[in-house]
DNA sequence: GTCTATAGAAGGATAGAC
DNA sequence: GTCTATCCTTCTATAGAC
């Protein structure tokens, strides 16, 4: 196996995709222009529309599903890579702040941001935040083994990804995995 | 003290300034059009640049302000009206679930909304969202003596909003106020 | 499937009469 | 301070050549 001189090309589709996912987390949802978007993926304006006939709710609709199973498989792989979970928990929380940290706090979630903007506006893609989070909800409740402590980890998260955006500072993020380890530990 | 058949006419710089917030909860910053401010207001276009010469940015900044200012002393009577503060902080969480729910899921807090959007995007309503956490980190770490946990408190009060209207339901919300008057009653 | 051109509406902002 | 008209840009979306 020898490093390929030229590396396989990237699919229209996937790079507008990744473009879009991209954007949207530093821009949201209104925030982002399709002309943005096909001039970051470096494709032609029609392929987005050949590509996702439904526009920019389609791809919009994509882009949250994608994102979800990202970080639904980024959050897994540390929960089955430590022993204890009150241990992957805060290790949830601190790489979310190395993360931000070290992207300038732009790389950060875009299911947040899209799902306020579109929560009282767009139902399709509201509907599309509330599976994600709700898959969350699941995969996290099977390993604490109740619902309620997901749901307020999860919403730790997601409350201190906003904190610490705003503020430019990790302190929201590791007061939140604190607690939330703390949580995790109680009976 | 008679009802008064003409109300005292609001002002249109004030009416504009709730016109905005109002928008900016239910659609976001960059979802929001200074031409659907002024039909909401019922104000002429040109008042706005009159009252706002900076524009959309400068009207954003006063939004930002106005709003955290509100919603800090509606936490901070809260706090003032019941005695313990693990009581306040769960009386908090159940009063923002049951506004969700009257309000069809839309009278949600601005400020988060507008944070995400902007942290990226625009420094200056960046800061002013900074501010806004800042003032209420500060006095929730007044109350309760303990920085950290004021932290964890406040992003699962924003997390949880998230979770709220994405999913149109108020179970996040409650959960979280749980874990956060639980952590508020450890020593 | 790729790409260009353009339509038609909405965006922010400004000028100037009143 | 109020209000109208308008400028220029950007937006989403479509048509149609290649």
């Amino acid at each position: 196996m020898t490093a390929s001189p030229s590396p396989a090309k990237v699919p229209t589709r996937e790079r507008i995709l990744y473009a879009t996912a991209e954007l949207f987390r530093r821009q949201g949802y209104s925030g982002t222009g399709l002309k943005q978007v096909v001039a970051e993926a470096d494709a032609p304006f029609g392929s987005l529309y050949h590509h996702f006939p439904g526009g920019k709710q389609e791809l919009g609709e994509e882009v949250i599903q994608m994102a979800g199973a990202f970080f639904q498989a980024l959050v897994t792989a540390i929960y089955d890579e430590e022993q204890e979970t009150a241990a992957s928990v805060r290790t949830v929380f601190t790489r979310a702040a190395e993360t931000l940290e070290a992207t300038g706090y732009e790389d950060a979630c875009p299911i947040s941001t899209v799902a306020l903007e579109v929560a009282s506006t767009d139902e399709r893609l509201r509907r599309a935040t509330a599976v994600v989070f709700a898959q969350w909800t699941d995969a996290l409740t099977e390993r604490l083994g109740n619902r309620e402590k997901a749901l307020a980890v999860i919403a730790a998260l997601e409350g201190a990804f906003v904190l610490c955006r705003a503020s430019r500072n990790t302190e929201p993020m590791l007061a939140a995995g604190e607690m939330a380890a703390r949580l995790v530990t109680e009976t």
